[in-house]
DNA sequence: GTCTATATGTAGATAGAC
DNA sequence: GTCTATCTACATATAGAC
């Protein structure tokens, strides 16, 4: 058992229940931060619906900028944000789709990107370096997935990969902003296809 | 004169420097959202740029969510937002890029339509309403325009005027976050270009 | 119109008892 | 690990003198 406990120590071991804390205080901040954003919720706020002091809350995240941190990415582990596709066979175009599916229905997922990447953006905010990163690395991955699809003969004539993969983020993430104003309105992953299908040719 | 002052009481008159100083307020307040989004942003922190208290500064707009309305307003009637384009024969794209090199060229345009835009979607965000009908305007707006250039035999088959227009300013704003957070490797009017050269076919 | 003074509230973070 | 109490800072807004 003790031997057991060492080598698993996150389940019935001595850090249990503090891992079980730990996640409890993400998906609070998760829910606060997505509906108040970084500078407008508040500590008291997460510690309130966890069921515990905002000076407990410190014992686990010693500053609220280790929290946001933690926050986001806590989110890439929850969305796949960034890992391995679930498929590798599956094609750039049903990825997308499905990925983006998969947000709508997450409640507070795309509120939490959405206001929280424009607001790394501001003087100071902790945020920042996530994001510049993300854009980055987002943007090498899909220019990677466009070359090879040029490669193929399946990109339209004209489209620069480098340009298609930044308009494809750009795309997506102005879709999701006009989407939390108005989802009536917005038809986020029939928006997405339609460029998709505007670029990349059938097999 | 004094007719005159009553016909344009805006120069000279007894509101000149009133309005002289809610001018400066409104340039101050600008930056200062900007910088630091609206809740980051402080009204002492426009009272000292505009070298007065904030007590002083509560006497023209009598509260902080007064003063970001007239922001937003006033952002319009700088950038032309939602007026009527210089050149009744100006086609969308060079409209559309005119419009996308002249706002990269007024520091801290984008950062606040950005930064205020996704924070809007908040709890309680003062500017909800204006960015919701800012949209709105600007999808029907932008769907006339492509319906038009369908009618005309410049949209290419298969393309939806509706779902055109509402990527064209999610593309927009997306690309804009893009360039916020990484100047040196986003393209913006290179981007624009990009897409509404798909979908519109030349003359 | 402008200011000082202040009311009132809230924030993040620390100290230290238990 | 958890709490109460508290520190320090800063916020928006009001009252009222000049």
């Amino acid at each position: 058992m003790t031997t057991n406990e060492a080598s698993r120590p996150v389940r019935r071991g001595p850090y249990a229940k503090s891992a079980e804390r730990r996640h409890a205080i993400l998906a609070a901040a998760h829910d606060v931060f997505a509906a108040r954003g970084y500078r407008g919720g508040s500590l008291q706020d997460v510690a309130d619906r966890v069921g515990m002091s905002q000076t407990s809350l410190l014992h686990y995240f010693p500053s609220k900028s280790d929290l946001l941190i933690a926050v986001l990415n806590w989110r890439d582990s929850i969305t796949g944000d960034g890992s391995t596709p679930p498929d590798p066979e599956e094609g750039l175009v049903d990825a997308v789709l499905r990925q983006a599916r998969f947000n709508e229905r997450i409640a507070g997922v795309i509120e939490l990107y959405t206001v929280l990447c424009a607001e790394s953006v501001t003087e100071g905010h902790p945020g920042r370096e996530y994001f510049t990163d993300r854009f980055q690395k987002l943007r090498r991955s899909y220019t990677r997935r466009f070359r090879q699809l040029a490669e193929d003969g399946r990109l339209r004539d004209g489209v620069e990969p480098e340009v298609a993969a930044a308009t494809l983020i750009a795309l997506w993430d102005g879709i999701q902003t006009q989407w939390l104003l108005a989802p009536e309105s917005v038809d986020m992953a029939g928006t997405l296809r339609g460029y998709l299908e505007l670029i990349i040719l059938p097999e």
